[in-house]
DNA sequence: CCGTGATTTGTTAGCGCTCACAATTACCTC
DNA sequence: GAGGTAATTGTGAGCGCTAACAAATCACGG
């Protein structure tokens, strides 16, 4: 816990010391070939012994290379930013680049504009974005950035380099599975509308329920919160007995509240009516009904971000598509499925 | 989405621009007083035209002020941590600062040495870590940084400076409050041993059982998660009617998993069984019953956290304590309060 | 219109490091 | 041991910026 207030040892200190030139102790600290094994062994001791470590700023501004990323992001405390932050950090980290993390608490032209100005202060080299509303991306899209920019949950549209989640296929596969359980038609509790995500889901349910030759019910509007979810519950409860068998539920929180909301309207889940979830949260499987869900894969959306990022930060030729979207994974439980005590994968 | 690929514009390059030297810049960039109102003006225009940034690195290095903290974080998809974090880089960002991260899968000696080093390479003047674990404190008294560190969340016997809530007293809260609705004795399903925060709440649990002259009953333990706290709660299912009534789970997950044991068992909560969590995360409050839970102020730990960190960097003398306790909060609902809501049943 | 002090601007010298190149040394082969 | 090559080390410059100081400019009373 000692950290000298006086001026920390330099290289050309650390070369005297060993009886050398600053640049052999730039070559043992480079791995560089072409050192005696008897001088670079001198240098590291003299290293260990004064605790000499390189000044960052230093080589950042010869080498113009800070190894720093940037990530904008909001709603941190929610499963999927959190988890795609994550795999982000751990990806970068794994390349030997550091994180630097805005965290806002809306996203808006301004606020966006400001999180890239302190990011750019600060040095980075480049910067994902999880970006999940569309206004977000299109404000992105706008700003001139010195530097390259990833989305992550960009829909199509935008030509900002993306990767996100299929959540046209994770809707269908929710969708499809209340079909395939028999439900004539299948209820849906969108997310707010500025969401890509929140959008390409209701795309995905409304799609399928027309392959199926249904009319799609009515849309009802939540705002991923578990209150918000409470809210439709209670006015779904009242569509119970005139062709209510089954909810679509654009996220876990929701579905949540929308379960609570049924057992209180004394709808019994599944036997009245059917649920699933999207996200997959650690929650999910003690919910009452254990929930299906659908699962996201957000360490590889993570990954392939820091890859692409990284791909235009260092100008190499991209290894796969600068639009990238990931399979989702529906995990059915009891919500849907009242035999599955708890069982993952297969849907019916 | 542009960023040149040729060298940005230096402080040089504006100077002659502006027909002004690169100290008029820097000055106007400073906003040094002494500038005359159209020499700056015709900068800034320059400035602007030329999109110039100035460069961080050599400001750094300069001034040998990189304004960037770091924090080392593990479990940052759980509630807490995640909540800290958001907090801490708001606060952080609101003095200036950048804030790297490093998020460890587990915390160790090791790991932590490394993150620690990856920030220090970062250049950061400050670490703050999130490190629940007793191991990781200590872990963290042994190794040396030649940069300040404040720990979130340690428990007493260090001497790192610290922030974190008073989990005794949310203890205390918990226990005393199904005391005080008429159980006699109350279960305690603890967190992991290494955790500072899951001994405290024990303890605290155990001191108001005691001082009640009650003697605490078996104590449980979980790893956080609901399925461990699901497993927790067959057991504790099977001593409903031989004095089980009560019981304190060290965290909302938890909880949910005991919960659930308790529903599939057949055992009502409240009436045969009262729960009380720790945490206040945002499903609590539509979980089967809604969760009686203690809730935490992270984003006054978080302020507090950097306040004691910057003024360790700047060298400003401590304006308040460096071992700071915030109070946590209890917060009812049904699961232990049948009246709260639409619950049914008769009173304990 | 000069002197005085305040204001505004320019000049110089590093910050600690890496790169390019020069200089030195070691190692062969004949 | 000379000559050549390869391995190892040293030297100088400069990355882009700020701090300290020097120089120039201005305002204005006498």
């Amino acid at each position: 816990m000692t950290h000298a207030q006086l001026r920390p040892p330099t290289m050309a200190d650390v070369a005297r010391l060993a009886g050398v030139s600053h640049q052999t102790v730039s070559r043992v600290l480079g791995d560089h070939p072409n050192v005696r094994d008897e001088t670079r062994v001198r240098v590291l001791r003299v290293i260990e012994e004064t605790g000499y470590r390189r000044n960052s700023s230093a080589r950042a501004l010869v080498t113009r290379r800070t190894r720093t990323l940037g990530v904008v992001a909001s709603d941190t405390t929610l499963h999927g930013p959190a988890s795609t932050l994550f795999a982000l950090e751990e990806a970068a980290r794994a390349e030997g680049y550091l994180v630097s993390t805005v965290t806002l608490r809306k996203l808006s032209m301004e606020t966006l504009s400001e999180a890239l100005d302190h990011l750019s202060e600060g040095g980075v080299e480049g910067v994902v974005a999880i970006a999940p509303q569309r206004s977000a991306v299109a404000a992105l899209a706008e700003l001139r950035c010195p530097f390259p920019v990833v989305v992550m949950g960009s829909g199509p549209g935008v030509e900002i380099p993306s990767v996100s989640v299929d959540q046209h296929l994770g809707a269908r596969l929710a969708t499809g599975h209340l079909l395939a359980a028999g439900h004539r038609n299948v209820w849906h509790l969108a997310g707010p509308e500025d969401w890509q995500e929140a959008a390409d889901r209701a795309a995905g349910w409304k799609a399928t329920l027309e392959a199926a030759g249904v009319e799609p019910p009515m849309l009802l509007r939540g705002d991923w919160s578990p209150l918000s979810g409470y809210r439709a519950g209670q006015e779904l409860a009242g569509w119970v007995g005139r062709g209510l068998t089954a909810v679509f539920v654009a996220n876990d929180q929701m579905a949540l509240g929308v379960l609570r909301a049924l057992r209180e309207a004394g709808v019994r889940t599944p036997q009245d009516v059917a649920v699933v979830g999207f996200d997959d949260i650690p929650e999910s499987e003690f919910f009452a009904p254990p929930l299906t869900t659908v699962r996201q894969d957000f360490s590889t959306v993570g990954r392939r971000g820091i890859e692409i990022l990284l791909e235009l930060i260092e100008g190499r030729p991209p290894a796969t598509a600068r639009r990238v979207a990931i399979e989702p994974q529906l995990v059915v439980r009891t919500s849907t499925f009242p035999h599955a005590v708890q069982w993952e994968g297969e849907p019916l």
